[in-house]
DNA sequence: CTGAAAGCGCTTACAG
DNA sequence: CTGAAAGCGCTTACAG
């Protein structure tokens, strides 16, 4: 027996959204032939169709995503999971990730976590959410990545390595990038390194600063000190006071990320009165727009977040539609930018370089 | 007739997740009586309520938030529609809301506009989804205001004014913190101002341009120039060559957002070798966090972000709980901050505000 | 091409 | 307190 339409009084301040039975009763057609209207590829008759949508019209009709994710199991949202905004680098990859799968038709249903704590508490939201993938720019344990898989819950991680085999990763190469500027460093003569790190739970701070000490020590004759920060402006800057009351000065601060750097220029000038990048060298890394200004032009690793973003949405989609495919890890280089807090000496860099900058190299 | 489960095939690895019918079967108790456990409120005895949670635990049980949402009319989601989030002040606004909003038991489903062009495509797909409420911070035409209206679902402006009176809006006074600045500077004895504009379409930078108009026009002997900027750092640097070389000289730059103003004095500084604040002063509006950075220290209005996006959040699941709650508008005083990038003369000013800072007044 | 029917996984009166 | 049943708004075989 056919259901009687669910909106008896019809008018502009209806109390509930007109149903595709709402259309099918005033196109004087099927329900089955409303669905198909709106199905792409259902096979439909021109006529049908012209009647279905003017009566759709008429009625403001949307198919509800609602109910078609619960028939088709498909829910055409994928979860973002970010450990927390203010790092300076999220909110340019929450913003690609977002136009990344919009193209694509989905969703994004956004999870912010106050500390790396409660990824537990969010794993049961999105559960419920039935979500069809998650990107995660946080920690999972073994258990959740595994639980996770044990659902179908494709999981594609940004910026963190998954021990379990069943989850994919897309990463900048915080070592290499951190090799990199290490070289360019010690090539320019630089052999005193002051080391300021992130968060000390945070696997991308360990990468960057574990990085670091591997190609300062692989080489001879350096020394290093290592401080704590907490990838924040304030971080930098109170690093900066450590590092100038050290008993040796540091000639080179490699920062876990450019916030710190920031923080740790101003605090050098301002607070120290000690020129960068005349007494003491500061490089970054991330590549926040922040990095182009003139009071800090900073030398940093510039993650290819474009590219990140769309090889993590691309790794999800994939795992979506076929859920058999293995894991994969994607690895991308991070692109090295001479600004001029970092006296590098190749000649290369800003041309408003304040002069006095380029001095001579010691030793 | 009872339904089969849908998961025969019972392991680790199912492939589609449990329902409270398998959970059912198993604890050997009615699906009504699994979902009533699930229903905070409902009454169950404990010892079926053990029976079924056991069950569930066995069976990795979470209730289907999109299937609940069908039969309640409720998904618990919240549309979020925000212009761009390269906008510095939206990261802070997006991580606010998303906290609020999941204190309350809702999530965050983001929508983000390239251009301020697409509103009417994503409010297809923000209808579709049907979210119990709208938060946006980007301007919707009346009809479109009018058409969320009369599908009932609430919208809140968070910094626009809708002249549909069925919108809430919660707003920063714009126009009352652009004069409070425009006096401080006047009163420190600035007369030739020059007003950096953000993007002409956006109605916040209408509101800061137009108040600072106002302002200086209210008083008598001052001139001002007006110069379009986008919102962008570069956009400020770029203004400041301007600034520098029109015929009259500005000694005070009003700066529609914080960015415009980083970027003005680093152009004024370090492009043109002009001292700020002893030459001209330059304020911003926002209150972002790079503010307190020691190279800008940037004299500003700080938008009260927490209160603003827990009076949205407020405003929105009221209406959510109650649709004929009339529209309401609630606009909040930004505060001031005296930074030391404008001479202001009232010896509040930043303890490391440098020597030559602090010029007599001209006139 | 079209319609009747079953079913996605829940909630919620309704009886008992 | 508990269970059988209807129904939320769709999609999708299945016949015709």
């Amino acid at each position: 027996m056919p259901r009687k339409p669910s909106n008896p009084g019809r008018g502009i301040h209806r109390e509930t959204p007109a149903t595709s039975y709402d259309v099918a009763l005033l196109a004087g057609v099927s329900q089955s032939a409303v669905s198909r209207c709106y199905t792409p590829g259902a096979s439909i008759s021109s006529k049908t169709r012209a009647k279905i949508v003017k009566a759709a019209d008429a009625l403001g009709y949307r198919p509800n995503a609602i109910a078609r994710g619960l028939i088709t199991r498909r829910s055409n949202m994928v979860a973002v999971i970010i450990t927390n905004l203010t790092n300076m680098a999220y909110p340019e990859v929450l913003f690609q990730l977002n136009q990344r799968l919009v193209e694509r038709g989905m969703h994004l249903l956004l999870f912010t976590l106050s500390s790396e704590r409660n990824v537990a508490q969010v794993l049961e939201e999105v559960w419920q959410y039935r979500v069809d993938g998650v990107v995660a720019a946080a920690h999972f344990s073994d258990e959740q990545t595994e639980a996770c898989h044990a659902r179908n819950l494709p999981v594609v991680f940004y910026n963190r390595r998954s021990s379990d085999p069943h989850a994919g990763s897309v990463c900048c190469d915080h070592e290499r990038g951190v090799r990199d500027l290490v070289e360019r460093l010690v090539q320019a003569g630089h052999h005193r390194f002051a080391i300021v790190g992130g968060p000390p739970e945070s696997e991308v701070s360990q990468l960057r600063t574990r990085g670091a000490i591997d190609a300062i020590e692989r080489k001879r004759g350096l020394v290093y000190d290592i401080y704590e920060g907490d990838y924040r402006y304030s971080g930098g800057r109170e690093a900066a006071a450590r590092i100038v009351s050290a008993r040796r000065r540091a000639d080179a601060v490699i920062c876990a990320n450019d916030a710190l750097a920031f923080g740790c220029i101003d605090g050098l000038r301002r607070d120290h009165g000690i020129s960068v990048p005349g007494d003491v060298s500061v490089v970054g890394f991330d590549g926040v727009s922040a990095v182009e200004w003139a009071s800090y032009d900073l030398t940093t690793v510039v993650q290819p977040v474009e590219r990140m973003v769309e090889a993590a949405v691309d790794m999800l989609l994939e795992r979506i539609e076929n859920p058999g495919l293995p894991a994969e890890a994607r690895v991308f280089a991070g692109a090295f930018r001479e600004g001029s807090s970092a006296r590098l000496g190749t000649g290369a860099g800003d041309s408003r370089r304040r002069a006095g900058t380029a001095t001579e190299l010691p030793g």
